[in-house]
Formats: C-alpha cells, sequence, structure tokens
DNA sequence: TTTGAAAATTTGTTTAAACAAGTTTTTGTT
DNA sequence: AACAAAAACTTGTTTAAACAAATTTTCAAA
C-alpha cells in the first residue's frame, strides 16, 4: 500500500530505536542529518519525530536534540492510542488468538442498552457475544452491539474471524475513531464462569467501553470489553504541556 | 504566559466546541475560513485542528471537512495523554482537593523496589505516601518514589501541597513525559483501611504506574496510583490508521 | 429531468524559507 | 587558566506555495 514519506520515515526511526540501532538515552542524529538520511524536508522529518515523541520513545529538547528513551516492554499489553482487533493484537505480539462466538443475536435497542451506549430507541442491531482467548487462555469477553444500518450481513462466521475485516474490506467502512472508558467494575456470573474467576479471588474485572465512529461521524458500534484482572495491562504515554515557566536542565 | 499561536486556535475551537458554538455532527469552517478569522497560516490552523483530532473532538475528512463529534462526559473522569497532578486535575474539574500526607520518609532503593519500579539499586529517595481526597471522599492512595538527587529538599509540608509545582516552579525541572501503566490489583489492608473498602464488596482496584522522565533524559518519579474501583475513570480516544484501502463513506 | 463531465472546494502531503529560542562549541581577551 | 563574548548548532514557530486526492457543486448536453 502506498505510503506517506513521513510514515515511510517514522517507521524507519521507529525500527531503528526498538532495534538498538540507536542508544538508548543518546541523543538521534540532528535534524539536518536525518533530512540528508532521508532526502526530505524538514517539515516531514519533523512530522516523523512528532509522533515518537507522542509514542513516549523520544523526548525532543529545545536547542539540545532527540533523546531516545525508549525501554522494551512487557508483551501482552495492550497499547492505548490505537483501534486494534483483538485478533491485530494478539497477531502484533506474536500470540495466537482465538475467539468463540457465544451469542449472535439481531434485536432492538431498548431502554436500558440506549442509556448505557447512547444508540436511539429502536435501532436495530446486532448484539454479539464473543470470548477471546490467548494462547489458549480465556481473557476477554466482548459484548458487542452493532447499528444494523451500517453493518449489513454480519454473521456468526464472520464474528468468529474478523468482523472489522469485513466491514473495511467488504462493506468498505471507513473506521476514524473510537472513545474508551475503562473502569474497575464486579464480575458477573457469566465472567466467572467464562474466564474460569474466582470471586473469592477476584470478585472485580477491567472493563473497557469503546465507542467507535464512522466517517459520517456516526457511532456504529458500542462495546463492552470485560478483561480478565490478571492478565490486563494497559499502556500510555503523556506528554507534559509546560505549564509554567521552562528554563533550565 | 507568551503562548504560540496554534495554543491559542487550539485552545479557542476547543472552548467553541465545547459550547456548542459549532453544532455537533456539523462540519467546522473549513481551513481558508478559519485562517482569515485568525489572520494566520494553513499550517498553523492545521496544527490546531490535528489536536483536536487526537482528542477526538473533530474527526477530518479529506475533500468535506472537519465534523464536530465531541459529546460532553461525567465529570472526575481522568484524561489520559496529560500529565496532571492530582490537584490539577481536580481544579479542572472544579472539585475540592485535599490530601494527606501518610508517610514521609528518606531510603535508598532495596532490590524488590528496583525491581518493579528500574531505580539503580541503592539510589536515595524519598518514599512518600498520599491519600487523595475529593470533595471529602477518599478516592486514591499514592505511593510516590522520587530520586533524591533530582529533588532535593522536598519535605511533608511541600507533599500536602503540591511536589509538581515545587519541581517546577523552585527548583525549575522539566517535566517532560510520563509513561503509565494500568491495571488491576488485589487490594491491601491499608487500602482496605484507607478508602475505606470492603473486600467483601470490592477486593480488587485499579493501579497506576507511572514513570515519569525530566528533560536529561532521568527516570525521576516512579508513582503507584491505587484508585478507589468505585470512582476510577479514564478516558481515552484512538484514531484508526488506515489499514487497508478507504474509500467510501 | 437526468446524466455526466468540468470546475470549485476541501483536506492531505511535501518543500522551502525565515526567524526565535535554547544549548554547545569556538574564539579572543584578560 | 579563566572568563566572556561570539559563533555555530539544535529544536520551535510561522508563513508561503505547489500539487495530490476526495468530495461537492455547477453546468451543459442528452
Amino acid at each position: 500500500m502506498a505510503k506517506s514519506k513521513y510514515d515511510v520515515i517514522y517507521k524507519d526511526l521507529k525500527r531503528k530505536i526498538e532495534t538498538d540501532e540507536f542508544v538508548y538515552q543518546e541523543l538521534l542524529p540532528s535534524e539536518n542529518l536525518l533530512i540528508q538520511t532521508y532526502n526530505c524536508s524538514r517539515n516531514t522529518v519533523r512530522r516523523a519525530i512528532g509522533r515518537l515523541v507522542a509514542d513516549g520513545y523520544v523526548q525532543s529538547l529545545q536547542g539540545k536534540g532527540v533523546r531516545n528513551i525508549y525501554r522494551p516492554i512487557e508483551q501482552s499489553a495492550f497499547t492505548l492510542g490505537e483501534i486494534e482487533s483483538f485478533r491485530e493484537s494478539a497477531l502484533r505480539n506474536g500470540q495466537i488468538p482465538k475467539t468463540k462466538v457465544l451469542l449472535f443475536v439481531e434485536m432492538s435497542v431498548d431502554e436500558r442498552l440506549s442509556n448505557c451506549c447512547g444508540f436511539p430507541l429502536g435501532s436495530e442491531i446486532y448484539y454479539i457475544q464473543r470470548l477471546h482467548y490467548l494462547d489458549g487462555i480465556p481473557l476477554i469477553i466482548n459484548h458487542n452491539y452493532f447499528l444494523k444500518e451500517f453493518t449489513h450481513g454480519l454473521t456468526k462466521e464472520i464474528a468468529e474471524e474478523s468482523i472489522y475485516e469485513y466491514l473495511e474490506q467488504i462493506l468498505h467502512m471507513t473506521i476514524v475513531n473510537s472513545r474508551r472508558i475503562m473502569t474497575v467494575e464486579k464480575i458477573t456470573e457469566i465472567d466467572e464462569k467464562c474466564l474460569k474467576l474466582n470471586a473469592e479471588d477476584y470478585n472485580c474485572m477491567a472493563v473497557v467501553s469503546s465507542f467507535t465512529y464512522n466517517s459520517q461521524g456516526v457511532m456504529f458500534e458500542y462495546t463492552q470489553s470485560r478483561h480478565h484482572p490478571n492478565y490486563f495491562r494497559f499502556h500510555d504515554n503523556a506528554v507534559r504541556t509546560q505549564t509554567y515557566n521552562k528554563k533550565y536542565v
């Protein structure tokens, strides 16, 4: 697939950081050098670096340079700031994903559901319950609610593979962004049974609620992902915006 | 404080979105119009919009425009992608923060601590336990570990107010970025007592581990924030990077 | 009225240039 | 050798311009 120049540079720098081609705690080559290396303009190389900063791979220091502060993290972590299907995430980490469809029904939105997900009352939807395994261990129960209007033709078979692949490649839907809220909630009987949890041991779990939008600005998916507390791990990097005077060291 | 132009535009657009000056689901004024409004270049206005996209406030659609998809969220939520002290976050949400210092000691890093936080064995540190209240309710227990080398002169009194304010304004430290990991963990006796938790009710809690870096690339702070499960709420927005062919709505 | 091509409009990418601001190195003077 | 000023180098901000790509609008022909 044709890529943009800054994306190629971004990925190349990222790789060089991850493979220790750039030394930890050292400065990356200066913008001027990178411009020569990649034969591009300053803006383009700065755009790539900007993404590395957001990723927490480097920190950029006026007058000094760009310092590599990347440290490898443990596997199996879900990284924030990206929309990935379970399948994509697992494959990225070299793990073996398996998905079992517990429930696949068509229904319309009642008041309770409308309140928690925001779909209009009476909307026609697909409701899918899926259990996700990683390397044979049941880790996540997903409750997916898809607006039928935008996801025609979903089947149980598709749900066993990858729904996003179907939406993007077959229906040519453009998935734009996803708002997520993480909370801790009590486990239910379903959680207990499916994830082999023991309330004596863990009576809570991590819950990620996602609200996903297409290019029409419509929220077409609401998903509640209920994670085994022992395996849940979310990563994030925050950049401090200078509130006061900078200066020093 | 002197601000950059794009930051002024960003904040102004953000305000106009939050106050419904721009209609939900409608397109914002085109870049050309914004250029006239703010009397700036296209790059500058695009930089501001880029931040709104990252915030999940708008979605930007080639050939169409920039659509307002902002929905107000409940208060008391901690938003990812920013480094904020408890105090800053509370004040931003118009809540009354209170902090009680449970423990303030100077110590050196032992093997157990070195393993979980990454400080070199034997480093001199401040170890601070603080209980944070919001509107009178105890919500968070923080275990802060600061490298003494970079945070000289910390006192219990400062810890009762704002440590970050001290580091930035008095020591003129530049805090750059913070890596965070969210997990769910068993509650301890301290948690149970301080947060008035009941193991029958909740035997787990949300834990946010932060690794914070200064402008020298040194991780000078490790903090474990243990949140009351009932009040913990983390927000995030993810932008889908097109994996396949776009095309269509 | 419908269809389809052309034009206009919108966002996306890339280059170039200038100046500001912070840090490091060099240089010259004492 | 020590100090201070100057120069060089680094990232940060802003403007300008050109072209690409996607969508919407216009308009002419059927």
